[in-house]
DNA sequence: CTGTATCCTTAGGGATACTG
DNA sequence: CAGTATCCCTAAGGATACAG
């Protein structure tokens, strides 16, 4: 045997969030599922230049067992399939926001200024706000005929 | 030649983050650096098991160029070295409480209770908390003989 | 369109020996 | 103690062809 891993259950939660999340696709593919609403693969495809489709497919399998996405038939369209977050998926909207927020402090264009203006002045409004539009968006997404 | 690496400096924020800290060590470095008071070598070696010395040497590098940390000499002990974390990287503390957050609320244990109590109530007062703590023990460092 | 299946390359990183 | 320098190896991931 080649020197067996160390099967150890992460004690640190830094440690396990990064196990989930602490590669190079997939928390771009979640930011992609929870704040752009972007649920379908080739929009997810369409999103991340240089994402390849076996990882894509990779990464959609993994969160769907780790249980932050659904896989369900599209309702427009039966043939395709849709990828919707979970509320554990919904849950990381704070840390997303921080994420962000401190991009565009380290002057990071691409943010809509009333996005880090709004942050520094409101931040469980703004989160409030992002959740209920995800909350929304999943709604039209379930909805049968859309 | 190979087919040319796009040089494209990321537009998305959460890109930005990702070429900074998201590979296996850095956050966990950071983590170290801004929440754990570790501010040695030794300490963050001791720390971190599987880390090994060349990767550690190779993060902080990175995050000194990036500003993130200041390699300075250590007042108790002239012939040693302190890595403190700067203003940037201690911006970084409302993420990571986040990420905690998130990974407690999904049953990691080894988080403190009246952590993730106290963040459910009056999540802005902790992370000023937080804040003023790190100050203060940076302030510590600081000071010549401590 | 939504994946699977391969093949292949490379960067990341573990182990270890060694230096100031 | 605080790194540097190697060596090596594996896992991650790019490219592409193909299948349901």
């Amino acid at each position: 045997m080649t020197k067996s891993r160390k099967p150890t259950p992460p004690p640190c939660p830094v440690t396990y969030a990064l196990e989930i999340f602490g590669d190079r696709w997939t928390l771009l593919v979640l930011k992609d599922l929870i704040l752009e609403a972007r649920y379908r693969y080739k929009d997810l495809m369409a999103a991340n230049s240089g994402l390849a489709t076996n990882v894509l497919a990779d990464r959609l399998k993994r969160l769907e067992q780790r249980g932050l996405i659904e896989k369900t038939r599209d309702p427009q369209d039966g043939r395709q399939f849709v990828y919707l977050p979970t509320g554990t998926a919904i849950g990381l909207i704070p840390m997303l926001v921080e994420m962000i927020a401190w991009s565009a402090r380290q002057g990071v264009s691409q943010v809509p200024p009333e996005f880090l203006e709004r942050i520094e002045r409101d931040r469980a409004g703004l989160i409030a706000d992002l959740t209920e539009q995800v909350e929304r968006n999943l709604e039209a997404h379930r909805a049968i005929g859309g």
